[in-house]
DNA sequence: TTCATAAATGAAACGGGTTTCAAAAGAATG
DNA sequence: CATTCTTTTGAAACCCGTTTCATTTATGAA
């Protein structure tokens, strides 16, 4: 690989003049660039980027740790954030740490040990919490929240509200027997959207029946068994999530148990997949787009978010979609 | 940030000592090993990445370059390589190149600038062909195969294979009317499952029927409506993908066309949302898991296939599942 | 105890751009 | 034409681990 004091030889300069010229920094005579311009081409020259971080301490990079890439939600969260760091010269490198806490520290690691330009984690697990604020570049936690609040910005969606959204769109569909599957308590994200269903059933007289499973399809199928067993009333289903929800309707189908007739179902993330599948999920949409622009924003600020606080909560919405009675159909 | 100097310093040997306490290359004696030891807990000492890669000319990289994030296939491509990736002390740098040239171009630049040990390339473009023989850094393409190899590692699988099959089942099936929803030809893997289709036509005396369609959700939705209009007698539908597939039986169960009854589909892929759907796709089966692991083996053995030449083709099989009609229904 | 080997250790160079600092060249002023 | 202020430009230091090479220290044999 030719490098810069092989160009510089070649055009008759110095490596400094070189540099300036690829850079800008500083003018150089015309004539000059000129010849530095047609080493470069000649050559086919292209800066070590190693070399030119451990100087510039910056790698024009942004780190997203992410629990899994199997989890639609978060391939297209880490698309976003993406799009969004590539239209400012910044690229991502993902991380991929399968919900393992150790693979999650040895991410950050790597990140702060290759000079990134802030990290963008989605990570439920307060033990890294206290880690993150080790370090100095700056960090986003995204869809999660913590009492104890060692980062500076927080951005997650307002998933207490989704939570009662769900109960109240499948009790105004004629449901009287809800149940939700919530994810493991503990988890904010989890648990904020279960009191939205706790809350909106207390407060319009509904038992509130419970069920606890993990994020993934796996625990979802077995799970529904489960339900189906414990409460075999039960008209109406909120999921944690979508993948959950898939699996959900899964189980259902393959009982014979229409959707909406018999039980009506509703997600949660409003994930691609959601409006993909037949019959459409309805969900509580999440602002996915924004908060992973907002994200590369942040960290590109610092990673602090000017006036609000340390925190920023987006709306959730509810999509309604097929596995609801329509309006119509009421 | 801590350096190694100040490590030095504190624990009162020189920079080479840590280095050798750290690294394990030449042993070192107890005491001063402790004392560095000790001062590297202290100070909270992480070496820093860029400059060890720098002198080392290695980063303990490996570059995967996926066309897209949001589909199944790549992401699950993309995981089993991080997986078998980090058994062996590598982590993956993944990036999403959104179908673009010009984004591919730079993300090879950057892995190159960035002293990548290898990279794994998922695409079809014959442009770029060309240039991954200018690196002198190992490269293996999986999912791909071209006239003009210019590298030397090609993982793929028997497309041609897989199509034959797909058209087969139907036909064992009780399929008379097969049309298939081919990729856009030119690009080897969508041309190769085209081709086992059609030769299996000819051979059983099967007239082909053929619709062309990009390899995404979107474009399989408006392909199928396409197909219906021009092929209304169609009982049987060979997809280019999964995520087509999925996508047609969104349309013909819009249409209440009952699958597999009146018509009758198989995927291609087998990405774990096959069989995690409701009615569960049947498919043709790639080996993902084995293609990833195969290609991180062959980086690590410096880009090239030991004996078998510059290519390796991996099996497919077909997957009989609720998309088409089980033996026992025949 | 002494000389020859072997092992541990530190100083310095290295990798490859970038930047500082001072010298050199050019432009402007008197 | 001399003098001063700018602008270019190159030499060298720098970023920070790693490794070479020579020196020091330890081990073993005589």
């Amino acid at each position: 690989m030719a490098g810069i004091r092989d160009v510089a030889r070649q055009a008759g300069v110095s490596p400094a003049t070189v540099s300036r010229v690829i850079n800008g920094t500083t003018p150089v005579a015309a004539d000059k660039r000129e010849r530095v311009l047609r080493a470069i081409e000649e050559m086919g020259f292209v800066p070590n980027e190693v070399a030119r971080s451990l100087f510039k301490k910056s790698s024009k990079t942004i780190g997203v740790i992410i629990p899994s890439i199997r989890n639609p939600y978060f391939t297209q969260l880490a698309d976003v954030i993406d799009a969004a760091a590539k239209e400012r010269g910044y690229r991502i490198v993902l991380y991929n740490v399968h919900h393992d806490l150790d693979q999650e520290r040895a991410a950050l690691q790597m990140l702060a040990a290759a000079n990134a330009d802030g990290v963008i984690v989605a990570s439920n697990n307060e033990a890294l919490q206290e880690e993150l604020a080790h370090y100095q570049m700056p960090v986003v936690v995204v869809d999660a929240l913590f009492q104890t609040r060692q980062v500076n910005a927080y951005l997650y969606c307002d998933y207490y509200q989704g939570g009662r959204l769900a109960a109240e769109h499948l009790t105004a569909c004629g449901c009287r027997n809800l149940v939700c599957i919530r994810g493991v308590q503990g988890l904010y994200t989890a648990q904020a959207r279960y009191e939205g269903y706790r809350d909106y059933c207390r407060e319009h007289g509904l038992t509130e029946q419970v069920v606890e499973c993990d994020y993934d399809f796996e625990a979802g199928l077995s799970m529904t068994e489960e339900l189906l067993e414990r409460f075999p009333q039960v008209d109406g289903i909120v999921a944690c999530n979508d993948m959950v929800a898939i699996s959900v309707y899964k189980i259902l189908h393959k009982r014979n148990i229409a959707v909406p007739d018999q039980i009506q179902l509703v997600g949660f993330d409003d994930i691609h997949l959601a409006s993909l599948i037949s019959p459409e999920l309805t969900t509580i949409h999440q602002p996915i787009d924004a908060m992973g622009r907002r994200a590369v924003e942040v960290i590109l600020n610092e990673g602090h978010l000017p006036k609000e606080g340390r925190r920023q909560s987006f709306p959730v919405s509810l999509v309604p979609r097929e596995t609801t009675r329509s309006k119509e159909s009421r």
